[in-house]
DNA sequence: TCTGGGGTCCTAGGACCC
DNA sequence: TCTGGGGTCCTAGGACCC
């Protein structure tokens, strides 16, 4: 029952299954635990007494209480008084990823990392006479018994298709969505099912009286366009199964580096907030040093207390990596920026970014530049070797706010909307 | 007692240029 | 003096993903 073409491309999505909770639940199981997670209401949460309180992953049998990811965790636990909660574990989570990876790529080099949990694979240079079925089964099984969790696999002939069929039943299961199964398949499920269509798109289709994927994909596109622009568009053609995107193996260079952070208490004072956003500066610009790229655009995010969401950004005259110079112009916006109502949320980040190596000049470039570079780097290489904590700056002593806020594991794969 | 943190892309309006 | 038109750049905000 090979239901694809000859000419055509096949695709499979690998998706973990209940990726953080699953990997939790897998590593306590090898370390001489005997309760497995995944068969009890459990979660993966942050930590609620720095307000991170909200759930990031969940066993299925905490789904069968209604609860869902990305909901605070004192919601969760009045839906399910006995549920358990484990904090994350992101270097194991990196570790798991990688593992998974390894063995995909056994079975072809045109692998995509998508995100930490979700790989797409394109085996048709690979596939010889197997059926896509067989291989997929087999990559499922081994990640079973080898690794100790379970993925769901899509396979179609292109990204799209497969990544809506690794959605289909779950654990544990592989599903083929080809072009000829839409109908049947694909058409049937709600509108919001698709991807891209988050939680405003929806009602805006609801109101335009389309339910359906397959509804959707019956309407007029120059209707579609009328209201949602390109993007009406684009949702057209996901849910009429076009998608051209090829499996990328190698990983665009990032166009922004940024960190933020929920602070622990809600700021109502200047120092405060600057510390804060200082913080997150040494953080974000040490990462940039890291990946040897200036930035040119600094914009800094605060939220406030009713979850209102402001933003300023600043281009430079030259692009920099250096904390001091980041910092003052990241000071100047949070200037603008701020009414003086309480924050509970700062944001900062840089984009723009070109190579450290040749870079334009400005003829007004500091000269005292230098110094302050061989200053950035010294303080890098001594953080590297001897801990994070080993350098820090003297206003944040005794000051209750961390002198390094956000950051990412070295290669944490990243993530883009769009395929 | 409200909702993390890392990203990408798109749009609209204003400034400015020719 | 009474309002063109096209283009680029910059900025704020909003949508989506995991």
């Amino acid at each position: 029952m090979n239901t694809y073409k000859s000419g055509d491309r096949i695709i499979l999505h690998i998706d973990v299954n209940s990726a953080f909770l699953s990997w939790e639940a897998a590593y306590r199981l090898q370390h001489g635990a005997t309760l497995d997670l995944r068969e009890v209401p459990s979660v993966v949460g942050g930590d609620e007494e720095s307000r991170h309180g909200i759930v990031l992953a969940k066993s299925i049998p905490a789904k069968k209480y209604g609860i869902q990811t990305g909901e605070v965790l004192w919601q969760a636990r009045r839906k399910c008084p006995d549920l358990i909660i484990v904090p994350p574990d992101y270097s194991l989570y990196m570790q798991c990823s990688t593992a998974l990876n390894d063995l995909l790529y056994e079975y072809s080099p045109l692998l995509e990392r998508y995100s930490v949990d979700e790989s797409f694979l394109d085996i048709t240079g690979t596939l010889g006479k197997r059926n896509p079925l067989d291989i997929a089964r087999e990559i499922a099984n081994r990640i079973r018994t080898v690794l100790g969790f379970t993925v769901n696999i899509g396979i179609s002939s292109n990204k799209l298709l497969a990544k809506m069929a690794s959605d289909f039943e779950k654990p544990d299961k592989v599903h083929t969505l080809f072009p000829d199964e839409i109908p049947k398949k694909l058409w049937v499920l709600p509108v919001r099912d698709l991807f891209m269509v988050g939680r405003r798109t929806a009602p805006k289709f609801y109101r335009l009286n389309i339910f359906t994927i397959g509804q959707l994909a019956h309407t007029d596109p120059k209707f579609l366009r009328a209201h949602l622009k390109s993007f009406g568009n684009l949702l057209w053609q996901y849910a009429n199964g076009i998608d051209t995107s090829p499996v990328n193996p190698f990983r665009p260079p990032a166009k922004g580096i940024g960190n933020s952070t929920t602070t622990s208490f809600d700021v109502d004072n200047e120092r405060e907030a600057l510390l804060f956003l200082l913080s997150l500066t040494e953080t974000a610009s040490s990462r940039l040093r890291a990946a040897r790229l200036l930035a040119q655009v600094v914009s800094v995010s605060i939220r406030k207390t009713d979850l209102t969401f402001f933003s300023h950004q600043r281009k430079l005259l030259t692009p920099t990596d250096n904390t001091e110079r980041l910092f003052k112009v990241a000071r100047a916006l949070f200037r603008e920026l701020w009414d003086g109502a309480p924050l509970r949320h700062f944001g900062v980040s840089f984009s723009s970014l070109c190579n450290d190596r040749f870079y334009q000049t400005s003829i007004f470039e500091d000269e005292k530049i230098y110094r302050k570079k061989s200053l950035d780097s010294s303080i890098d290489t001594i953080r590297l070797n001897y801990g994070k904590t080993s350098v820090v700056r003297g206003s944040f002593i005794n000051s209750g706010i961390p002198p390094l806020t956000g950051g990412v594991i070295d290669d944490y794969p990243g993530m883009r909307s769009l395929l």
